[in-house]
DNA sequence: TCTTAATCGAGACGGTACGTCCTGTCTTGTG
DNA sequence: CACAAGACAGGACGTACCGTCTCGATTAAGA
């Protein structure tokens, strides 16, 4: 967890417990993935961190805040970028299947669908999600297709391939759908190689 | 609205009351468009609907499955289908267009997500969800390509290709980015044209 | 049970259903005594007695009516009127002893509780309750009193007499007071030797 | 009302709101008269006091322990003991005059039967009941008959002198009928004078 | 070192909605 | 036509949380 620094945002204010912030965030994050998110409760989370409701309510300013906050307390949570070897195609196609599993998993797939949720109502929380969440995916994602030599997409058709590949996954998730690596990275690769996926597959194979 | 049939599933219960049905049903789908899924109570629902709260009870189990049914009872959703000329790529880029125009709309972006925060909680909720929204688009998609001569993508691959352009724009309206129907007809070629993204975007422009 | 002629008030109405009818006040009955008047409903009557709600409303237009009919649906209930020895005090103290053994009994308590809550707000039911239960109980003392050869009590004396008796009962009844047959003899004895309390019981022991 | 000090007993709970209690006894005091028991309800208490149910809930555990403080918090309920002279007789006739003008009146007559009512299925209230309205009326007719001097009834004894006196306005007012204070004074008298009703009675209007 | 003001735990408060139970009316076959 | 069955509009139940509001009791500055 990052927890020590996840709210630096401007000066974390004087006084406040960082007992008390620690307990709440993780009795959140307990509550969340014991319970789901429709039974999750402001004095469920009071009652289990040990603290007052005023505490938590001075702090986050709404339910979904917290829930936001309490599951992207997590740094573990998603592999941010590709990795950098001369193969752009295979880079990619690496992170595609590691983002794959990590949000396949139970636990990320729980995470996603209850971020998910939580911003349904509510743009604010939606940016903060894009920031701490799906921005440095995608960036991460971008960087590695921007800095690519002979690629020659430009910046619209490399995040609609990102955001394929990320959609493919989120959507498979979302929908209580398996979601194999293999698919993910069958994409990336389709998307990469110059070819549709019918050929370079079964190059692949044949 | 198919709302006159829309439930006969197995011969509808005993002497439901038709009125009630449909005042529920339609009552519930103004106020999620009105106020939002995190405003919606079953208590507003019965006294828009001029009905007990009985009588909704009675016949929906759940909070969730009275959303996703009321949300779902539209039969002008979405379009189903691709064309069936005898260009593939032109006929599910058409199909890709469209969907990401449907749901790239704000109604359709807002019953997008109201329908996935219903069915976070609930495999029951996204179970019918699938049967009666994702799955129907799935199906007439890969029916299309299925059919198309040519094209030698494995049942697999076909699923990969149609997730990957309903992920994308699913991706897209549930981080409340904005939906161009062209990112979604350029990946819809990308995947077909046997080629990359990068060329065939190209040959068109230039 | 005199539950065949309890409603001859103004000839039967034509084809009531006689099963339905006694089904309807032996399920009251039991519900009563079982679970005491707080929890008693029509529908738990209804389902009881295996019939339809609409019966019983058809033929009672309210819960206390039913309450009442259903617990002075038995000609058991108390002993209505005094011997007719010669000795006017024997008999009226032998009358209070039996009717205090009556309404002191768990069940004769029970009822008697009942009822009384049952007439509170509604006069019609206390109507009802006074010509089918204390009203009978009253006039047979008041007629072994009034025929009485030597006793110059004139009618509001005799109703004084009569009412503190029955007094003495209910409000030990009501009270959850134990009641003794014995107190209500020594009452009855010490208003009608033309004694005190304190002379009479002496000379009865002494 | 004596309001301000009526639940002393063992310390009032922490940090209870003087404000609420007040203005929930005062409702439930109001709608019980105006819309008698039966339409008494806590939602109703609640709104008219401008109070969370919950408040109420929090502190009556039951509708009737509700009805009975509410209707109890009056200690000009009913004149508690007979005066002090030194005739016995008259004083007890006096103060059997008063109770039976006080519960006699429309109010008091409402406010027994309904404190009669609540009490029904409930020994609790019952108790209550007893230790606050019937047990002091008793006990301060019981003293002044205990320290009588030349009256040699005994315990037993006393208790019936007092509950038939009580009983007899009891009973009248339960059963809807008139009650005159000028009968409670004439059983008074007739209990106490030594002789039966018809003796004294003659004797006092002759 | 002492003061003092913000923060803490606790939890009562006015409310809203929950999901259940029952009311009294109505509608639909059955006998 | 009364009946068993049970859906209906309505309303109260008792519970769970909401977000706000006191209460002392820490507790970590700044005087």
């Amino acid at each position: 967890m990052n927890t020590a620094a996840s709210l630096p945002e401007d000066a974390r204010p004087r006084r406040r417990s960082e007992r008390a912030r620690l307990a709440i965030l993780r009795a959140a994050n307990e509550l969340l993935h014991e319970n789901g998110l429709d039974q999750f409760s402001i004095e469920g989370v009071a009652a289990r961190a040990g603290v007052g409701k005023q505490t938590i309510y001075r702090w986050w300013p709404t339910r979904a805040v917290l829930v936001a906050d309490a599951l992207l307390d997590r740094d573990d949570l998603v592999p941010t970028s590709p990795p950098q070897t001369g193969d752009v195609s295979a880079d990619v196609s690496a992170w595609a299947g590691d983002l794959a599993a990590a949000l396949g998993s139970a636990r990320g797939a729980a995470t996603l669908r209850m971020l998910t949720a939580a911003a349904t109502d509510n743009p604010e929380i939606s940016r903060k999600l894009h920031e701490k969440f799906s921005g440095p995916i995608q960036d991460g994602a971008l960087a590695r297709l921007a800095g690519a030599p002979g690629l020659t997409l430009d910046s619209a058709e490399r995040r609609i391939t990102v955001d394929a590949i990320i959609g493919l996954i989120v959507f498979r998730v979302l929908a209580h759908q398996e979601v194999r690596s293999s698919d993910a990275v069958a994409l990336a690769r389709g998307l990469l190689t110059g070819l549709s996926l019918e050929d370079p597959l079964r190059a692949t194979r044949g």
